[in-house]
DNA sequence: AATCATAAACCGAGTGCTCGGTCTAATAAT
DNA sequence: ATTATTAGACCGAGCACTCGGTTTATGATT
């Protein structure tokens, strides 16, 4: 009986999961064939189905991968000294990844699946939670240190620190010349000078 | 010999224009299938095709019929005697369709589709780009008679008032608990401190 | 007014094609 | 020998769009 290599199926299934995100990054869903995935993997029909259920399940897999191993890095933003500081990290950390050419595409390509695709919904408003939560939790300990307008309330502003990192991702995807790297310095100076109203210095 | 009655014609047009837009905006462009427009809309393949070449170009006249009657807005807000008061209204003007219902998914429908289609690309940058040199010249207006800070550079800077209009489309588009209406303060809240960091009072 | 001629408006079954997914049989590994 | 793995022909459903034809509205003609 052969033997099977769990570290060889994982290998290959991440493969996959790769070529397909370049795909769906630069077709979308819909315009994205299984036979392109399959060209595109180096494998037939029949394997890239043994791998994976559906077009879908492989659509999803590709954000859940994504989603994994990120909690850590959250729980760790808490963990620090200075919450002000922690929060600036935290911008950094989430919004370095717009940076990569696949990155936004995909994310748009995942916004607007996931506005009719209750399962993909729930994958990405769960990981949206976390980061929600851990920003919110900085905010509320900014201000109790008095480092930011304590007239803003955690959760909503949370909400909106959110979405101003998500603008990387979507002016990215949306304009060629809008280069995430060098825009990230505005996002900072209009985050402190939202957030840090009544405190201009330091 | 019949003679056509444009009007007619018009709003026969019009017509199936309102209901494909609700239909795109609902389930996507790919997932809207000619039939169910047709439909949705009281009429056959036939007809449907007798009114548009093809599905893609009745998408495209969702945004060219949109994008029409938004210039002399623009023109009008350069016209007004206070640079920063006409901002403010402009910004308000651009961000109150996001209150509709179907405005956010087709914006963000749009956004995704342009991202591979050269057309509809071009339509969207020429709509943008008007509204980028109105929000321009007023930001250089108003950095003249002091009412922002100097040190932003007003191309650079409408292209982030532009896009944080847009966050009200794609927040809006992407969490359900998310109002512009509600939200609209906060945007303007946003751009005061953002743009008048120098000059709090007044 | 009544009739005719003509082009627009409309219909809906059909067509060719593409796609996601399956099946069978061959191959490779143990 | 036995079973995992692969290939790619194949299938049925669904799609955008066409086509031949009917109906309807309008101007011209009598």
């Amino acid at each position: 009986m052969r033997k099977v290599d769990p570290a060889k199926h994982q290998a290959r299934r991440r493969h996959i999961l790769g070529v397909a995100a370049g795909l769906f990054a630069a077709k979308g869903y819909e315009r994205t064939t299984t036979a392109e995935i399959c060209k595109a993997a180096g494998m037939s029909a029949g394997n890239l189905f043994h791998y994976f259920p559906n077009k879908r399940a492989i659509f999803l897999a590709v954000f859940e991968d994504d989603e994994e191993g990120k909690a850590e890095r959250l729980a760790q933003a808490q963990a620090a000294a200075d919450p002000w500081e922690a929060l600036l990290e935290l911008v950094d950390f989430l919004a370095a990844p717009a940076a990569e050419p696949l990155a936004p595409p995909l994310v748009m390509e995942a916004m607007v699946q996931a506005y009719r695709d209750a399962e993909l919904e729930a994958l990405l408003s769960r990981g949206n939670a976390h980061e929600h939560a851990a920003i919110a939790a900085l905010l509320s300990k900014a201000s109790d240190a008095g480092r930011i307008d304590p007239g803003l309330d955690p959760d909503d502003t949370a909400t909106w620190v959110l979405a101003l990192i998500g603008l990387l991702y979507t002016s990215a995807a949306t304009s060629p010349a809008f280069k995430p790297t060098e825009q990230l310095p505005t996002l900072r100076l209009i985050l402190q000078r939202y957030l840090r109203a009544e405190q201009p210095d330091s």
